[in-house]
DNA sequence: TGTAGGCAAAATCCATGCGACGT
DNA sequence: ACGTCGCATGGATTTTGCCT
């Protein structure tokens, strides 16, 4: 039998057939076409026959564990054919609501980013490319880590506005940079030329993967219509097509993977601002000094276009350097759920979690996939929080459990199986379908680990598995909150309940056996003690921990200084190593102002390392004056709210919203999920009243005193106040002030 | 296209009460 | 004496973004 070897780039739909798109071993780009038709699954009642499709076969599958007769029913539209055996009453259908593609990934064991084997017969050219006809049939290659050499291209487009953002139906294309991972270029001139390049160039680079950010949310709707208003074909995917939308807001490219790295931002939560000269900088890249804003392409582009150019450049440059970064990563996830590579960064966390289950309810439980239906959404109990002992405290030692959670579902065998909707639980059961899910991503991240660490340092195959790893990692951390989200297949509120429960109990007896032992409770949250850092105490607790719940619980780090609230969820130490740890308040908040971020982490800083409280007041009374006087960059005073929903759709008045609104009507491109920065302006009235976008605002408009006040002073007071200092000592103009005197 | 709940904090909203004022 | 207007006050609600 000839076959094909292939690494899976990308999968489409054809004419009763799936069409792979990959890159054989010989580095020649194929597409493989299998003939497929889709299939779903009906429990009958009973005496119903097999009048429901053409093909039908009679196979044995699981509804939670227990074993049922069942009809894989063959259908070209599952979901109809599903329906009307619904109506019809002739049972309960499963698994009709995949789509076609997503089907034969499950069914077949092809994983996209991964190698697979397929009988195949050489059939002529498909759009230029070689095709290939199956023959038999088609498996994954396992064990077969590294990618083969794709063609990467990125590419930033440049639009001039007339006014405040660009918008397609009338800002013109002017500029679009292209990177190949080695040379750059700029396509200028008339905008129909420039999409011609555009179309020319990316046909004859023919790249695998096409890099950008914001591609999906604007770039490729944008070029789209310009490029038809001009009349130019849009033929960017293989074989001439153009772009479409797919699901959800994510732009298909036929054969290619169009990768925004834009998305990867949620990947990152230290990334506050979606921007890419902040992913960029936190991704460790060199980022311009003088990065333009938005707002000021359009006089840019007058005054100084070879500026604005060679930022475009580097605007390319950057996200394709990102992709090399991240794309190890994004081919594990893809690996795992089974999701194309460019949809596995858009896709929600449910549902990579999702996909991945499905696989494994397929593939290896034989377990019914449940369709996706509403149900209400019920909350349930969570984690317990301990109120922290308020002040400083030296020498703490931070106890973790080493992911509770997971090993929660594994150990009690917590599944849909074996939790009853009251909250018991069924021991001796087989292991359920979600601990056995669960302990198969962690099998397999412990030899993704134990085979990196095999692997020469700094070779791909090492690169490779760690990021594996970390996929691994990050789909088996949200097993628990999938189970809690109403929108799941396998939605189980009193399955997330009994985890949760467990985990209090837990942590619950561990305190009460640390105080046994003699060591200072401080603080907890969740899986987590802070107790008084005594070496031979703890090595007892932890041995007792082992010995007595089978649990795993390590020493994370150690505060040589450590200072609480009386709040929750607040506070910040100074760690062995000399680390200023902050946690919970203004300063590691994204809608705080620059300046009253900086003065905390001062504050902090001072009180923490020098242990001077007067020093510290100190501090923050220069900042305090600093700020009234009006001695502070405009930069540091934008405070970024996200708007969540439409401007007009909230209750209260936020001032975000109305900045947001009053953006839109000034022509501005504001969405629901961006972030929008504004300025307090001095003035009667509220606060909405009086807050303005950050680029329109100038020194002698601020607000200082909100800023001296509600800002900063806030900020340094909540510190401070925690050892037992007065806000008033901090407002008072100098010296001991009238609060003082009267008391 | 939404893993979960727990939590703090600010700004706004809203009911209430009080004094000033006009009739 | 009575109505009401403006304003302060304090509790409830809305909103965001953090923690684990």
């Amino acid at each position: 039998m000839p076959e094909v070897r292939f690494w899976l780039l990308d999968v489409a739909s054809g004419e009763g057939t799936v069409d792979l798109w990959g890159v054989a071993e010989g580095g020649e780009r194929v597409v493989v076409s299998f003939p497929f038709m889709p299939y779903f699954y009906l429990v009958p009642s009973r005496g119903a026959g097999r009048e429901v499709g053409a093909r039908v076969e009679e196979v044995e599958r699981f509804r939670l564990g227990r074993p049922l007769r069942c009809l894989r029913i063959y259908a070209d539209d599952t979901a109809r054919a599903a329906e009307d055996a619904l109506r019809r009453g002739l049972g309960d259908a499963y698994g009709y609501d995949l789509r076609r593609a997503d089907l034969f990934l499950i069914s077949t064991g092809l994983r996209p980013g991964s190698w697979a084997v397929a009988e195949a017969e050489r059939a002529g050219e498909l759009w230029g490319y070689p095709a290939y006809r199956a023959t038999g049939s088609v498996r994954a290659e396992e064990g077969r880590v590294a990618a083969p050499d794709l063609r990467v291209v990125s590419f930033n487009p440049t639009y001039l506005a007339r006014r405040a953002s660009p918008r397609p139906d009338r800002d013109p294309v002017v500029a679009i940079s292209l990177y190949d991972g080695s040379s750059s270029r700029t396509l200028i001139g008339d905008e129909r030329s420039i999409l011609e390049s555009f179309v020319d160039y990316l046909a004859r680079a023919d790249p695998d993967v096409v890099v950008s950010f914001q591609g999906n949310r604007v770039h490729w709707d944008y070029l789209s219509r310009r490029a038809r208003a001009a009349g130019v074909r849009f033929s960017v995917g293989r074989g001439g097509s153009e772009p479409h939308g797919s699901v959800y807001g994510h732009v298909s490219i036929r054969g290619r993977v169009n990768l925004d790295v834009s998305e990867f931002v949620e990947e990152v939560p230290e990334v506050k601002l979606e921007r890419l000269e902040e992913l960029a900088r936190y991704m460790g890249m060199s980022v311009p000094e003088e990065a333009p804003e938005d707002y000021e392409v359009g006089d840019l582009w007058e005054s100084d276009r070879a500026a604005l150019i060679s930022y475009s450049e580097w605007r390319a440059r950057a996200a394709l350097e990102i992709f090399s970064a991240i794309s190890d990563y994004v081919f594990s996830l893809s690996a795992i759920t089974g999701m194309p590579p460019d949809h596995v960064l858009t896709a929600a966390t449910g549902f990579k979690v999702e996909n991945y289950l499905m696989r494994f309810a397929e593939l290896e439980a034989r377990e019914l996939i449940p369709p996706r239906r509403e149900s209400a959404h019920m909350t349930y109990q969570g984690g317990m929080v301990l109120q922290p002992e308020p002040g400083l405290h030296h020498d703490v030692a931070v106890l973790d459990f080493k992911s509770m959670y997971p090993s929660i579902i594994i150990k009690y065998n917590l599944s849909l199986e074996t939790v009853h909707e009251d909250g018991t639980i069924e021991e001796g059961r087989e292991q359920g379908f979600l601990p056995r899910a669960l302990e198969r991503l962690l099998e397999e991240r412990a030899r993704a680990r134990s085979e990196a660490e095999r692997s020469p340092e700094g070779s791909t195959e090492r690169r490779v598995l760690e990021a594996k790893q970390r996929a691994l990692k990050r789909i088996a951390n949200a097993i628990y909150g999938y189970t809690g989200w109403s929108g799941a297949r396998w939605y189980a509120p009193h399955v997330a309940a009994a985890i949760t429960a467990k985990g209090r109990e837990i942590i619950s007896s561990v305190i009460s056996k640390a105080r046994g032992l003699g060591l200072r409770v401080i603080y907890g949250d969740t899986d987590s003690v802070f107790v008084s850092n005594d070496a031979r105490k703890i090595d007892e607790l932890l041995g007792w921990i082992s010995s007595e719940l089978g649990l795993e619980v390590k020493v994370e780090k150690v505060y040589v200084n450590v200072l609480f609230t009386e709040a929750k969820k607040r506070y910040a130490g100074v760690t062995a190593d000399g680390r200023l740890d902050v946690v919970g308040l203004e300063a590691v908040r994204g809608d705080w102002s620059g300046v009253a971020k900086r003065a905390q982490v001062e504050v902090l800083e001072v009180l923490l390392r020098e242990g001077s409280v007067e020093r510290a007041v100190e501090r923050a009374r220069e900042w305090i004056r600093r700020v009234r006087s009006g001695d502070v960059p405009l930069r540091d005073l934008v405070i970024w709210k996200q708007l969540t929903k439409p401007p007009e759709d909230y209750e209260a008045t936020a001032a975000h919203a109305i900045v947001a609104k009053r953006m839109r009507e000034a022509g501005w491109d504001v969405r629901v999920g961006d972030k929008v920065g504004f300025v307090v302006v001095r003035g009667p009235g509220r606060i909405y009243e009086r807050a303005r976008p950050y680029f329109e605002v100038t020194g002698d408009q601020v607000d200082w005193d909100y800023y001296a006040d509600k800002q900063v002073a806030a900020a340094c007071a909540r510190i401070l106040e925690a050892v037992g200092v007065d806000e008033s000592r901090l407002l008072a103009a100098g010296g001991r002030g009238l609060e003082a005197f009267f008391g």
